[in-house]
DNA sequence: CGTTCCCTTGACACCGATCAACTCTGGTGG
DNA sequence: CCACCAGAGTTGATCGGTGTCAAGGGAACG
């Protein structure tokens, strides 16, 4: 039980230098948890948080609806990713957040993650670099489905989870879990689910991806990379540079 | 001189509510100063910043290009707005910055910025909070340019923009300068000149907005909410919450 | 006074949306 | 064990919004 939060660990760790007191920190946030079914909303549009959440494990989506009803996905949330550290700051959800999977997410009281910079100002740093690079992220997305058509704009799609997953130990061998009906995928990237579905024929036919069944498995990455351009320099996948305050542990490994 | 930063205090000011220390640091930080000319970068993809940059008046474009030459333009800097708090953080700047006026800048050092949460530790919330709009105006383009037609979609920018510049006090009754050519405009929002050529006439013939020679003047606020269902609520306009540490002056006004 | 940048307009092509039917799979209950 | 059903994936035909290409006009600027 102790380990259950080995993604959230493995994520702020991949991102920046923790140190042993600092991690033991993290762990005593994430005491608090509850298991959500898949298609359950962990938080709604609306709704004023008293906790952050974060993603133990499974897969969630971070969505908008339209006042017509259209959806658009404006994030996937991956084991180890921090959903909402709104909560602590801005009152009101903007947009909702759904379970794809079965998703266990720890519940941490907004007045605990208040002391977090106070207590362990090291922290701050990690948690605002994760926070960073989900805006980073989130430029990627809008470039992406803006200015690609819709092959490449899958393809890059598919290039950002693997690189992501890998991150927190996700993928084995090119091959790892996604589990997004092609709705949701169409939903993400701002298509159809129908045109999502002969792109997908398209990159199968071309022997790049197989996917069947949530299971994806990358088949010629260097193709696949090729086609949309991907470059993963906007993930940040280095450590922290330390040109400041704080951050003691100088070993920078990989 | 000493009040440049007017838009600066304005824009923070008008999102968390500062004490009046609070608010010298913050004039503090803007002390360094530089004009950049319209069409220049303030920064590079590739760089390594060593300052933040905060915008003290003018408009600048953050954007992204790709191998085949294509542009997105991933969001409208306006007079007040921190460029890249990023700075600090990440060490490679993974997107460039273009002036699209004359910009009036003000360069924070690095270490200078480290420095601020240890100091007031009531205007890290304050960054933070500022932070996160900007988190909420990247979603919600993700929104817009994923689900919505080339109409409404300029209708809702258009939108953004006037109610971002009124918090700023850079709108006059409806009317307020727009310093973007229809091809930035396009690059913005995923289309081509071209096409937002054409929205913006519809916009013009029904009688919205008027356009010409970079001055915007809204005609039918109200319609043009209605058309494109524009809901101010993403960019959390109103003042703080307090439900943590730091943070003194309770007078909340507005 | 020419040049450049931006806006405007028209014709046409094409990508992706839409609509509709069918298949396949897994699950559920009789 | 089978019948049924719902959700997801697949396919084809057609439509339409936006891109593309090209030409011309107008205003600012040196």
């Amino acid at each position: 039980m102790s380990d259950d939060c080995a993604y959230f660990l493995a994520k702020l760790g991949a991102v920046s230098n923790l140190s042993e007191p600092a991690t033991d920190t993290l762990r005593d946030l994430c005491v608090r948890r509850k298991l959500i079914d898949a298609k359950r909303h962990i938080i709604r549009e609306g709704e004023r948080p008293a906790h952050v959440h974060i993603i133990l494990d499974g897969w969630a989506a971070r969505y908008k609806v339209q006042k017509d009803g259209s959806r658009q996905i404006v994030a996937f949330l991956l084991p180890g990713d921090i959903c909402d550290l709104h909560a602590t700051i801005l009152t009101r959800m903007d947009h909702s957040i759904l379970a794809l999977t079965r998703v266990q997410v720890a519940f941490v009281p907004a007045e605990l993650m208040d002391e977090v910079p106070v207590s362990r100002p090291e922290l701050l740093k990690a948690l605002w670099r994760a926070t960073l690079i989900d805006e980073a992220v989130l430029r990627a997305w809008i470039a992406n489905n803006g200015r690609r058509r819709a092959l490449p704009r899958l393809a890059h799609l598919i290039c950002e989870l693997h690189a992501r997953l890998k991150l927190v130990g996700l993928v084995d061998d090119g091959h790892f879990r996604l589990p997004a009906t092609q709705e949701v995928l169409a939903d993400a990237m701002g298509l159809t689910a129908v045109h999502v579905n002969r792109a997908l024929q398209e990159l199968r036919g071309r022997g790049l991806v197989a996917l069947d069944l949530r299971e994806l498995q990358i088949l010629n990455l260097p193709a696949l990379k090729e086609l949309c351009g991907f470059d993963d320099s906007y993930l940040h996948l280095g450590k922290m540079a330390d040109h400041g305050v704080g951050q003691a542990a100088p070993e920078l490994l990989n």
